[in-house]
DNA sequence: GCACATGAGGAGAGCGCTCTCCGAGTCTTT
DNA sequence: AAAGACTCGGAGAGCGCTCTCCTCATGTGC
């Protein structure tokens, strides 16, 4: 009766029923299937045509159990703050810096036919279940963002030989590859503007002091403002939401009432720190100058559009991936990393 | 000379291996590993210890292989516009709506321990591909996000028997579960809004109308307006793109010079809209009210703040992530999709 | 004491694929 | 023309796991 028809119910064709359709054996379809050398140009041609017939489709599960690859690259997100029902993390998904870095690791992996798979290890034990997993060829790397604070999993991936790439440098020297914008050029940047245009007074609204990209800002940006003679720059901390960065600014205007420039460590921010400017009555920028950091949307959506640092997270997102593949390919390869430098673009807030 | 001293050295512990330092069979170790009836509880003991002793972690990948189960649920965005080097990707990562969505499904699946894979499908090879993989195993079942225009993916979907739900209905009535939002009665708010602070020539900036959400703003706006005697409503489409807004309203003002209030269908566009009004010296929202869609945090972060309709997309992603997972439970579960209703969220601009 | 039900643990057959042998056929080489 | 070198395709051994038998020991009723 049906040939190839309705056979099992439901049960998909293998290589064993396309060599049977095709009249080979299981390994030359195999081999076909796979574009390997050697395959009689003739054969080649029936074989795609079984496989058309039959509708087949290679099973991953079963060809990554001996190739050990899965083509999958695993996106690790560290929840280390609260861990039930967390809005830290609702937070972050939100933020556009976790979208632009899927955007630019979805552009380059798309092509490669990997997929994305996201991960967030909360605790001690999901670190440790993590890299187990990840040994076990659960995906063949990772991709790291950025944690906050110091964090057992740069080492605990490099010492379990799992290809990784961190997005952001970790925060102590682990011999790990990773891309990065140069934090301290940045934060220098803003000084040397806000100094430029003739500001006196200036203050910093920064991210938490033990996530290293927010530190090298702070960095950057004293080193920066002592070098024009300005040894003390008041700093007020925010967590990288509007509404920390609102607080911020109460805060700092409650301190200093003659401030005439703030730098603030990231745009959405500095969105909040706009609000509580016009709030105290202060214009942007003829009263105080505002410059933010990343040049996300909510530079461009900010009342006035916000002068800021570009932070090319796409791009540097996509050199992780880059990096991350050929790291892939490569067992061999070299640690390296990548850094890039930010520029300022100018709007009117500053 | 090492035969075999070698390749041991990075081969990862196996069930084998566990049982041989536990004195017992294979058999044994996957049921206790597995907590599966009908083991001594001495052996029980005995066989945790040699996990602990080998650092034995379950293959996933061989595990797949005979369950049928991944553990992996896929994330499916269809990027049926522009093909290579994609803006419209990038924009729609970046935009709140995508990391929204991940943050409600990773509150729910995080805690069944099931991982997300994304996954882009372009063209139509892409999709059949996709149903090809998914019916093969990539994945349990698949989230679906709001597609643009008409899509053959959910009739695909369902055909192939992979377990599916939707964000957002899908633009021709195909029998798949889905999550959605009561978009006309979110416009209906805001129309009634418009029309109860007394605005007497109102207009909507729509997004594209082949995307079924943004269908049902217009036409519950359209009969909602039309109730209330205002048979003609000037709309012009944006593409949910905050410049797109800008253009919107630019091209609203020429037209209708007396305009004094907008339903923009989704905050980003409205807070481009914002931008036009401000630039054409109408003050909002005395002269121009405008009420917004969504309420992201874009709404919060505009000049003024938003009044916007809550869509509580996060909420939504985890019922779909529920009913996803329940769906893959059971594979009987009859097709079932969950309304949400919005509220209208009172802010400055109307 | 025997037949029987009961339950614990082992043996082993795959899941669908890749890849290393090998054998058979074809083409050089001396 | 014989012997090697090379090519192409098949057989079959796993990859690490689950799960269905099956065996064997123990408990139960008469």
């Amino acid at each position: 009766m049906c040939y190839k028809g309705r056979m099992q119910r439901d049960r998909l064709p293998t290589l064993e029923d396309v060599a049977r359709v095709a009249g080979v054996s299981r390994a030359t379809v195999s081999r076909v299937v796979n574009g390997i050398r050697n395959v009689d140009p003739q054969l080649h041609e029936v074989v795609w045509d079984a496989v058309g017939k039959t509708g087949y489709v290679p099973n991953r599960m079963a060809r990554s159990l001996v190739t050990r690859r899965t083509g999958t690259v695993a996106l690790v997100v560290s929840d280390s703050e609260s861990h039930d029902d967390d809005p830290f993390m609702s937070r972050f998904f939100a933020d556009p810096y976790f979208g632009r870095v899927v955007g630019g690791l979805m552009s380059v992996l798309r092509q490669s036919g990997v997929q994305l798979a996201l991960q967030i290890v909360g605790s001690d034990d999901g670190r440790k279940r993590l890299v187990g997993d990840l040994r076990n060829g659960q995906a063949d790397g990772v991709i790291v963002l950025s944690l906050p604070a110091v964090d057992a999993l740069p080492g605990m991936l490099t010492e379990g030989g799992v290809p990784a790439v961190m997005i952001g440098r970790p925060a102590e020297p682990v011999p790990i590859n990773y891309v990065d914008l140069a934090n301290e050029s940045g934060a220098t940047l803003a000084a040397e503007h806000l100094l430029g245009r003739g500001c006196q007074r200036v203050a910093m609204i920064s991210g938490p002091a033990d996530v290293p990209a927010s530190h090298d800002r702070i960095s950057g940006f004293r080193r920066a403002m002592a070098k024009h003679g300005h040894g003390w720059v008041p700093i007020v901390a925010g967590n990288f939401t509007q509404e920390s960065g609102e607080d911020a600014m109460r805060t700092l205007l409650s301190q200093t009432s003659d401030l005439d420039g703030v730098f603030v460590a990231n745009d959405v921010m500095a969105a909040g720190a706009l609000l509580a400017l016009r709030d105290a009555g202060r214009r942007v920028p003829e009263d105080v100058a505002v410059v933010g950091f990343d040049d996300s949307s909510a530079a461009v959506t900010a009342q006035p559009a916000l002068t800021t640092v570009r932070h090319p997270l796409e791009d540097m997102a996509a050199e992780a991936a880059r990096l991350l593949l050929a790291r892939i390919e490569d067992a061999e390869m070299r640690v390296s990393s990548v850094i890039y430098e930010p520029t300022l673009v100018l709007r009117k807030s500053a």
